[in-house]
DNA sequence: GCCGTTTTCGGCCCGACTGTTTTCAGTCG
């Protein structure tokens, strides 16, 4: 059993039981310890197997218990009971805005609704202002709810809402009285989706701001709006939200609307802990809550004992204990890369010339470009064939002749379906940089997947593997292919993974970026660029490489190229 | 259900907004 099932069986567990109307801190446990195993980097099983599962944050004797059942035997008892005693609608209905767990509660047990339809046709019908503490405003938001959640895109991609927020961020900061504006939430904490976009803003008088991003251009309509702060639909699909606080409260709020909420908690526990108060407003001195002078999250961080936590740890994946530990990563920073080691240009299905490729990695302070078109089989995207690829090392080495940024020779070498790859060995051999990536058969079960890769891993002339999962974010969920058995054999051959920094894919994701780094494996950071442009990519692959608490020494790409390319050729020489 | 330089029992983060209410419950983040 992968560790996310044991992680959603939890939650599931957890709205049952708010569902049903249990101590609502019971539930609470259950998603602490939900939360703890998401960051694990072991599977469970082997903790069941060591008997060391108690030592995670947040697992007691009876989750341990229970995940130990549910490990060993596929089964939990527990969680069929609770499935019989709540009816399955009821948990669905959770999904709807506005529509918590009591609610839901009352309409079963009141009007015996069961399902998103029910509701729905009730509050048509106006049965639902009947009872009590539910009027015709409850009713109406309920519909609207069940609509915006049929049309509602899921989460938005990182790389959707970034510029938008980055740009109406821009607007608010120019609004005359305001004294600083800042992106929190998600967003700030750099998650590869993203599903409201949250904005802070200091000034001595909210109404001007208010007024200003209810009536944005970009919004469809306003959710809420109370004098500090507002809720808009953005056209796109999504919810923008806006606080504006007086300019002395801006570090508690900033860190405050930052999150992560599981981050926040351990925070306030921190704060109980030395006798303090932390809100939005600030830190207090109990009892007689006298504030603590702080002019940053860091002057925060420091009264609770803590060296600054970067947005991007703030997730409660363990960042809390390593601050107290003094043994916070250093993160790795865009400055550090030295190169793109995987980008398409117009002799594939890319847009750009290899010139302005080149001027444009010197541009943005690059040492060096791989040069990374895709092989024969992939028709669709004209991938080269032998001849064609000689044909392209000339005008590679032709512009190398000029100094500059070096262009290295690469290839974005087809997993076949069939495990081999896509161009013979001895031209392999002859590449500075070889990418191996699956495009095709990605349903495979996950031991035919895993044969197909595992070949490629033990090819000596394969320096990268890129985009392992191959999920594209609200389209494609990630293959079947099993990543642990991936990352220990690219720690035994010596073949780096890619994270790939296109928006829609981000691949390997925070989490497993931080595994392979655990396993010793060595990283790259990658755009995929298929046009100049998106080099800049790169930023949202150094985010996600952050979340993974991965620093430069992880990454081959921060090497300088004459480092870098010895590193490549060790593994050929392996054999 | 978890947890403890106050505690093995009694707590468990905290506030804004909304709607239905004459003082608060539910939801959300």
């Amino acid at each position: 059993m992968k560790n996310y099932e044991v992680v959603w069986i939890l939650e599931e567990i957890a709205d049952l039981l708010e569902l049903a109307g249990e101590n609502p801190f019971k539930a609470r446990a259950y998603r602490r310890a939900a939360r703890s195993l998401e960051a694990l980097d072991r599977p469970i099983g082997e903790l069941v197997a060591e008997g060391s599962l108690r030592e995670v944050p947040g697992v007691g004797e009876a989750i341990a218990g229970k995940i130990a059942e549910l490990v060993t035997t596929g089964r939990l008892a527990y969680l069929e009971r609770l499935r019989a005693q709540v009816p399955p609608g009821l948990k669905e209905m959770l999904a709807i805005p506005g529509v918590g767990p009591r609610l839901a509660r009352l309409f079963y047990e009141e009007l015996k609704i069961d399902s998103i339809a029910a509701l729905e046709e009730a509050a048509r019908a106006q049965r639902l202002r009947e009872l009590r503490g539910v009027g015709a405003k409850v009713e109406l938001n309920i519909l609207q709810g069940i609509q915006r959640l049929r049309e509602r895109p899921a989460r938005v991609p990182l790389g959707v809402v970034l510029p938008i927020g980055e740009e109406i961020r821009a607007a608010l900061a120019g609004l005359p009285g305001v004294r600083r504006a800042e992106l929190a939430g998600s967003a700030r904490r750099r998650r590869d989706t993203v599903g409201d976009l949250d904005f802070l803003v200091a000034a001595e008088d909210a109404a001007p701001v208010m007024a200003f991003f209810t009536r944005l251009p970009v919004g469809d309509e306003v959710l809420a709006q109370g004098e500090k702060k507002a809720s808009v639909l953005h056209r796109g699909g999504f919810q923008m939200d806006l606080r504006v606080v007086r300019p002395e409260e801006f570090a508690p709020a900033w860190l405050y609307f930052t999150g992560s909420k599981e981050h926040n908690i351990r925070l306030r526990g921190l704060a109980q802990e030395k006798g303090y108060k932390l809100n939005e407003y600030g830190l207090f001195a109990l009892p007689e809550e006298k504030p603590v002078p702080a002019e940053s999250e860091a002057d925060l961080y420091r009264a609770l004992g803590l060296p600054f936590i970067e947005p991007e740890l703030r997730e409660d994946r363990g960042e809390i204990e390593a601050a107290r530990a003094g043994a916070l990563p250093v993160l790795i920073e865009r400055r550090e890369l030295r190169g793109d080691l995987h980008v398409h240009s117009r002799w594939s299905d890319g847009t750009a010339a290899l010139k302005d490729l080149k001027a444009a990695a010197a541009a943005r302070g690059y040492e060096y470009l791989a040069i990374c078109d895709h092989s024969k089989s992939l028709g669709i995207a004209r991938g080269l064939d032998v001849q064609r690829l000689r044909a392209q090392w000339e005008e590679i080495d032709a512009l190398n002749a000029r100094g500059g940024v070096r262009l290295l020779k690469g290839v974005e070498v087809d997993i076949l379906a069939d495990g081999r790859l896509d161009l013979p060995d001895e031209v392999l051999a002859e590449l500075d940089v070889v990418v191996a990536s699956v495009h095709t058969g990605l349903k495979q079960e996950a031991e035919q997947l895993w044969r197909r890769v595992e070949g490629a891993l033990r090819n000596p002339h394969v320096d990268i593997l890129a985009h392992p999962s191959g999920r594209l974010l609200g389209q494609r969920e990630a293959s079947a292919l099993d990543l642990e058995r991936v990352i220990a054999l690219a720690a035994e051959t010596g073949t780096a993974l890619e994270i790939n920094s296109f928006p829609d894919r981000l691949d390997l994701t925070d989490l497993m970026a931080r595994r392979a780094a655990e396993a010793g494996v060595a990283l790259v950071i990658n755009t995929d660029a298929h046009a100049v442009d998106q080099l800049d990519y790169i930023e949202y692959g150094v985010a996600t490489a952050r979340r993974g608490w991965i620093g430069a020494r992880h990454v081959l790409n921060t090497l300088p190229l004459t480092e870098l390319l010895a590193r490549l050729e060790r593994k050929a020489q392996r054999r």
